[in-house]
DNA sequence: GCAAAAACTGACTGTCCAATCAGTCATACT
DNA sequence: AGTATGACTGATTGGACAGTCAGTTTTTGC
C-alpha cells in the first residue's frame, strides 16, 4: 500500500481509539514501520493529519449513503426512516472507528478555530440529518408518518440513534439488544395513527 | 475556599473542557494561584486527580436527582418521564460541565482498566436509567404508559436526551428549540392511546 | 509558648513528543 | 548516462510535562 494512504489508516485508528493527545507520530510511526519524518513530509502538522483523517471520514460516510440509497427501495417514509435507522447502526458496527472519532470532543473543540474543520463536521452532520428529514418528508406526503415539523423531528431522531451508538462504542451497554425496541419506539413515535 | 476543594473546581472545569490529556497540571496551578507541587500532596497522580473529580461529579448527581424528587410531585407515570427530561436538560444548561466530561471519551477508556473509574460511571449511569425506568413502571401501573419493556425503553429515552445534550455541548444545534418537538414525541412515544 | 503534624512550595529531573533538516534513495524523463 | 524531481529517513532539537524532593510555613493540640 501507499505509505501515504498507510498513514491515513493508522491515523484513523489511533485517532479514534486514543484521542488527538492521545495519539503520538512516533508511535504511528511504529504501528505502519515508516520512519517518524515521512510522516511529516506527507502531512505538514498532526493536525494536518488529523484534518484529513477527518475529510476521509467525511468521503466514506457520504459514499455509504450514495452506495445504501441506490441499493434500497421503500414502501413508504416510514419504512425509509426504519432503514435508516438500521443502516446507522449497521454502519456502526462496520465501521466503528469513524463513530468513535466523531463522538470524541477534539473535532468539535477544533471546529471552533479551524473552518475547514468545522466545513467537514457541518457536511457530515448535515448528511445524517438529511436522510432522516429526507424520510419524513416523503412519509408526511405518502401518509405514512404524522403531521409532525420534518426538520426538529430528524434532529430528535438522529440524536437518538447517534445516544444509542455511543452508548454502545462506551461499552455502557449493547445497542444490538434495544435493536427491536428502538425500531417500535420510533415508528410509534412517528407513525400516522389515521392510516 | 481550601485549596484542595479549588483545585478540585478547577480540575472538572479543566477537564470538562480540554479532556484529561490535554490538561496540563501547571496549567492547572497557574489558574488556581496554587503551587504545582501542592498539587501532588493532595493528589498523588494526575489520575488521581481525575478519579476525585469524576468522583464529585457522581455525588452531585445523585445529590441532585434526589433534590428534585424531594422536591417534585407528577400525576402519573408519563409526566414523570417528561418532569425528568425537563430536569435532564435543566441540569445539562446548568452544570454543563459534568457533561462534557461524560461526553469525553477518556472516563471509559479508563473505566476498562480502573475498576474504580468503572464504579462511579457505573452509579451515574444507572441513576440515569433508574430515573426513567421508575417513571415507566410508575406509568404502566397507572395506566398512562403502554405496556413497553420498562428497562429496555429507559435506556432508549435515556440515549436520546443524552443525545440530544451532546448535540447541544458540542454547539452542532440548540437543544433549547428542541425542547418542545422532543417532549411531544416523547409522550407519543409512550402514552397508552386506550387511555 | 512550644512541639509535632499537616500544608505548602521552588527548584529540579528524566521522559516524551512534535517538528526540523540535511542528506540519501528511487523513479522518470531526456 | 545524466539529471531533475519526488519519496523517504536518521539524527537531532527545544519545549512541555508529570512527578519528586528537600525544605519552609501554617495549623493544631497541649
Amino acid at each position: 500500500m501507499n505509505k501515504k494512504d498507510a498513514i491515513l489508516l493508522a491515523g484513523t485508528k489511533l485517532f479514534a481509539e486514543k484521542g488527538f493527545g492521545g495519539t503520538s507520530m512516533s508511535e504511528l510511526a511504529e504501528m505502519t514501520g515508516i520512519a517518524g519524518a515521512t510522516i511529516f513530509y506527507h502531512f505538514k502538522t498532526k493536525e494536518d493529519l488529523f484534518l484529513a483523517v477527518l475529510e476521509q471520514v467525511k468521503d466514506g460516510i457520504l459514499k455509504s449513503f450514495d452506495e445504501y440509497f441506490a441499493a434500497s427501495r421503500f414502501e413508504n417514509g416510514l419504512e425509509m426512516v426504519e432503514g435508516v435507522i438500521s443502516f446507522f447502526l449497521f454502519m456502526a458496527g462496520h465501521k466503528e472507528e469513524w463513530f468513535l472519532l466523531l463522538h470524541r470532543n477534539h473535532p468539535y473543540r477544533l471546529a471552533e478555530v479551524n473552518p475547514i474543520c468545522r466545513g467537514y463536521l457541518e457536511v457530515i452532520y448535515n448528511c445524517f440529518a438529511d436522510v432522516f428529514e429526507r424520510a419524513i418528508r416523503r412519509g408526511r406526503a405518502d401518509g405514512s408518518i404524522r403531521d409532525i415539523p420534518a426538520h426538529k423531528t430528524a434532529l430528535i431522531v438522529l440524536s437518538m440513534v447517534d445516544g444509542v451508538i455511543r452508548f454502545k462504542t462506551c461499552q455502557l451497554y449493547d445497542a444490538g439488544a434495544l435493536f427491536g425496541n428502538l425500531m417500535e419506539l420510533c415508528r410509534r413515535m412517528l407513525e400516522n395513527p389515521e392510516k
